[in-house]
DNA sequence: GGAATACCGATTGGATCCAAAAATCTCGAG
DNA sequence: CTCGAGATTTTTGGATCCAATCGGTATTCC
């Protein structure tokens, strides 16, 4: 990591914003307005004009010329298609993480995992952070930082992804989170790569369609009002 | 596609330089003055600064804050670890394809090897345009824009790329090249999935070996002077 | 009465202005 | 001659200005 690198007002800006949207602040299909988003953070639109390409670029809004800028609403079939390749992704991750975890990776696996046990007590959104952190260890373990990247960016291109999820959804869905994270430890821990890549693959694959899912019915919702 | 979607002026100056970068015009390392580039392109500053912000997000350039942007330097072991990333997604995409390929599509994939087979005549950038067409057409008979769309973004985050190798580089590395494609095609054709991600896998990981040393050599000879 | 059109308010987009920061240059001291 | 402090120049960054465009509304014509 820098050491703090002189940090940019645009970057900063862009991540305030994005918080905004993946908390829901903002929600799905909602207009950026620039005047509004600068009031708001307290600077100029020009850095927020910079900070919206960033989006832009990262696929979370699209904007529209001289129309201005909307958070993106994800079809379906791009939910399920992207999991597709996340689900490839990641397993490639776990894979690869086969080799190179160490008994106190496998630990720090079993506490974040700990977190996301339906019983355990959770602040707001304390749930979302323990899967986050599940994944990011074993992109760590995966000893790519580019595969960690990819996988990042992708996570980030919905405005609402699994791990926001996880945590609203009912608690069947975080039970089955769960116990296919402790399959994931426990073949990690086995040593087995092949089943490592597929569990995770299914894993992955099952909280897609589960996001695919609300998205749907999210747009029914939307339509009847 | 689009019928012209009411084209954003930044966006267009960002595929400029983009451009630019990727014909090598604008040297990998070099500096990018706005004023410059404002000038060069005929317009004002601001939109170069939404584009330079898009191409940053893109990871192609690297933005130093009150020092400008940089065409970014790959480290060999970035130019390494990224194609193990997209030799992994290039495999799922031929490993998808063998089932989703027609007979006209296997056509199409033979006629853009022969533009890369050494003895074709090669206007300059033609061998570029059909190595890149290869494999766009195989992520297209994959099924998944967005496994398409990621992989793009993967070739498009280093200044120098495959692409661009294949065409400089010697005889012996375009005809190697040339006879992978060759056994790609095979595969699809037999319909061995196992086998077409295989090839594919080892063919992009040689690839990014040529890649990586290539940018080996170039920081040594930078070095020297 | 309905549809086409012209106007108006709101918002974005490009250009310009000025301040802040960094690199370079200059000058002086050791 | 070298090193360092200060001034100068260059470049980026944020704010503001004005034109272009879009959506909506009202008006007019058929």
């Amino acid at each position: 990591m820098e050491p703090t690198p002189a940090s940019a007002l645009v970057d900063d800006t862009a991540a305030a914003i994005r918080a905004r949207i993946m908390s829901g602040e903002i929600p799905i299909g909602a207009q950026l307005r620039q005047a509004e988003l600068a009031k708001t953070l307290g600077v100029s639109r020009t850095p927020i004009r910079e900070a919206l390409r960033q989006l832009q670029t990262g696929g979370l809004i699209e904007v529209v010329p001289h129309r201005g800028a909307v958070v993106r609403v994800p079809a379906p079939w791009d939910v399920r298609e992207t999991y597709e390749v996340r689900a490839e992704l990641e397993g490639m991750a776990c894979e690869r993480a086969v080799s190179r975890i160490t008994g106190d990776g496998l630990a720090e696996l079993r506490r974040a995992n700990d977190a996301v046990r339906p019983g355990a007590i959770l602040s707001d959104g304390s749930s979302t952070a323990a899967n986050d952190e599940f994944h990011t260890l074993i992109h760590g373990f995966a000893g790519n930082e580019r595969l960690a990247k990819v996988i990042k960016e992708i996570n980030e291109a919905f405005p609402r992804n699994v791990s926001a999820l996880v945590l609203q959804d009912n608690a069947r869905h975080r039970e089955d989170n769960f116990h296919e994270h402790e399959r994931i430890i426990a073949a990690l821990e086995t040593g087995d790569a092949e089943t490592a890549r597929r569990e995770m693959q299914a894993h992955v694959l099952s909280a897609g369609e589960q996001l695919a899912r609300w998205y749907e019915r999210r747009s029914a919702t939307v339509f009847k009002g």
